[in-house]
DNA sequence: TTTAATGCAAAGTGTTTGCACTATA
DNA sequence: TATAGTGCAAACACTTTGCATTAAA
């Protein structure tokens, strides 16, 4: 089992939870995503191992709540992706209102301005912030180009 | 009918839609709310004029769609609210993950700093940001003071 | 007078739950 | 061996759709 399963081991157990062959395969099919994925997606990817898709909604929740996972909605879909770990401090959503793409902004430089609006929102309202769901929604490159096409 | 209304009757008729009394009543709704409301509070407000649940959701597919109200997904339920208009451009929704409840956080301070986050991703993406759903997450005023006490 | 919009009920989603059974610590 | 976890199917809540009817421009 490689490090990271181990470590996600080590907090299930923490609380009481089995760490069953049914978690470990819903995590690692999360680990080994670069992209969120629906319950759905990671169902089809451990349903050769006799994996309900019951299942694969019960560990969400459990991640969820264990903060392991991290669930976002985009167009009224929801996906689970890992949270916060290995390197991936902030990562932003952009949307696009024309073709409704989706792309993933990550980019190291932006995480100096995130954390200037975070600490700015905890020191005004008194709370801690430890994570974010940030979704930008605009014109990708693409539609930009052709809306700039057009009126010329 | 107010200033409000007759904007945006507008944008809809402009688009070849009728603006009847349906549309007019769900708008009203949610011009005239504070925060944010579910599909089923919007319906409650307005079943007296006898207006089906169906048409309150085809209203508000249809707003949102023309970028009059936007959609927000908070802990797996939907809420709807009227898009940047008259002095709110920015709006942050933050979640506590002991109590789960939701505050708003809106302050004029926060726009400089959101400002940032938002030219920079402009610049080094090449698009256009236009609008942004906000959540943080993280714990609130009321649970921070509880984990104090606990220590203490 | 044309065409979008409506209400209703039925159908469709994605998600959760009850239950008898299973497997983990 | 006690208890959390499982698969399955049924139940659920929210949202969408088909259709005959209505009303807005």
């Amino acid at each position: 089992m490689d490090n990271n399963l181990i470590y996600f081991k080590k907090i299930i157990e923490s609380k009481g939870y089995k760490f069953t062959i049914q978690k470990q395969k819903v995590l690692k099919t999360l680990i080994e995503s670069s992209i969120h994925l629906t319950a759905e997606e990671i169902y089809k990817n451990v349903k050769n191992y006799s994996i309900g898709l019951a299942t694969v909604y019960r560990s969400l929740k459990m991640f969820s709540e264990l903060n392991i996972i991290k669930e976002i909605n985009i167009n009224g879909v929801n996906y689970y992706e890992m949270k916060i770990f290995s390197g991936k401090p902030l990562h932003i959503h952009f949307k696009c209102v024309k073709c409704n793409s989706i792309m993933d902004i990550d980019n190291k430089s932006l995480d100096i301005e995130y954390l200037r609006l975070n600490n700015k929102v905890e020191k005004e309202n008194n709370l801690i912030v430890s994570d974010a769901n940030i979704m930008l929604i605009g014109l990708c490159t693409k539609c930009r180009e052709d809306e700039n096409a057009k009126t010329n």
